[in-house]
DNA sequence: CGCCCTCTTGAAATTGTTCAATAGAGGTGG
DNA sequence: CCACCTCTATTGAACAATTTCAAGAGGGCG
């Protein structure tokens, strides 16, 4: 799906010996430099190839829900993931989808605070938490990285709040449309179309909204020639600026 | 406020110096368990406190505000502290309230990427960003502390999200009385009644509601006799249970 | 080709907001 | 110590945005 990445491409990469069968697939990873692997050198990649799964998530299948004993890590790779919290009657909130290179199991509770499912046929790397925790005393590196990675997520959260308590059903949409422009654009795809995977449902689970709210408010951004919807979950936006403008600053 | 907790009581406390004039006041810290000095010794103790600066915030007053250079990092030694961003046009969101012991200042931007503000006389200490962070490569305790407090500030930061997207106001409103009696606790402090120190328009800036809807909410919480207003901004949670009940699991 | 599921659209209902006025609390100065 | 003043909180009524309930359209898959 994304372009290739090769980001040690020069001619000092020491030999590294490649395993049998599961050979540690992680030095053609594409998304390698936007991850929890990014610090870490060859050698030090293998060690962590070691401990890792590659797994496949057919579309709509339960990756782990809410208080269950959090015991792995994942590395989305290719995809889509949501992750969303339950009320007691089932009103959802999702907090957040995840895209290739984007992290998730961040707990420091012993059961997952969130929900996890794919929204499309997903990729992952699965790290069991105990084996990660053994190799971040020994490579600090990644460790820092995982604080950047939370800090990070910490914002985007803050910024969701923002979007949450404060703003209209129109800037709501126009938000999530550039926040997926963006995302997008990190992993190196064009940005003039967008494809929303999620269903409306989902969307209004993470913005807030109804489902109807969100149909309403995608045909009025249509009727304002602000984006067009294209075939196979495909947006164009049309009009960047004017989006921005009205998301409020995002 | 809280009571002392000195945690490392035994016999083995090494003799640490005491600098003259401003000797650190570490180790009598009433929050100190609870903060980023919880993992280390009166050694590293010491260290730590040489590089930190006590500060005074009167109520009212900014510590900091979104988009400055993010030189300082802070821990909340007495009061009540705001953080919120803003859209272009003013609306605001209070992303959370911090008290004694909470930790602020994270991010990895070079940039804060919220305000912060005394609601109430606070005392903070203050901590060189860099030197933190060198303290950090030095004390890989400090930085596993860190990410700990990003964890858990990423469940919460969830939590809210729940809130602000799916709960009704008299939802909101018992979550938001059960949280700071939550948080009270931690510090110690009884819970039968609870401080509430912000005013109506912060607590509505929190919850995603106007402070008419706020003022409304109590007003119909308390003739379910649910709660009851006290002087001194102090609100007595006369149906703890039932309050929960509403809350939705919180 | 047709069925099922999701998305769209419409109309009524509701929650929370907005606008407006009153009440209350805390602080200041006479 | 009290009166006053100001700021915040409360209450009311009209309004608006979004939700809810309901029905129809579209699209993808077997």
């Amino acid at each position: 799906m994304a372009a290739f990445d090769i980001n040690h491409a020069g001619g000092l990469a020491p030999a590294v010996p490649r395993e049998g069968a599961g050979a540690s697939p992680c030095s053609a990873c594409s998304i390698r430099n936007l991850t929890i692997c990014a610090p870490l050198n060859d050698i030090e990649q293998t060690q962590m190839a070691a401990i890792v799964t590659n797994i496949e998530q057919p579309p709509g299948t339960p990756l782990f829900d809410e208080g269950e004993p959090a015991d792995h890590v994942f590395n989305v790779t290719a995809g889509t993931i949501k992750v969303y919290k339950l009320l007691p009657d089932g009103r959802r909130q999702v907090t957040g989808f995840l895209f290739a290179g984007d992290f998730l199991g961040l707990a420091n509770q012993d059961t997952y605070a969130y929900s996890a499912e794919a929204v499309t046929a997903c990729h992952l790397c699965r790290f069991p938490r105990r084996k990660l925790e053994d190799l971040m005393t020994r490579f600090p590196k990644v460790e820092q990285r995982l604080l950047n990675i939370a800090s990070n997520e910490l914002a985007v959260a803050q910024e969701q709040m923002l979007l949450l308590g404060r703003k209209t059903a129109r800037e709501k949409i126009a938000s999530f449309l550039l926040l997926l422009a963006k995302r997008a654009q990190q992993r190196g795809q064009k940005d003039d179309s967008v494809s929303v995977p999620m269903s409306r449902t989902d969307i209004g689970d993470y913005l807030g909204l109804t489902t109807e709210t969100v149909s309403r408010t995608f045909t009025q951004l249509k009727k304002a020639n602000l984006i067009r919807l294209l075939p196979n979950s495909q947006v164009e936006l049309s009009q960047r600026a004017e989006l921005e403008d009205i998301a409020g600053g995002f």
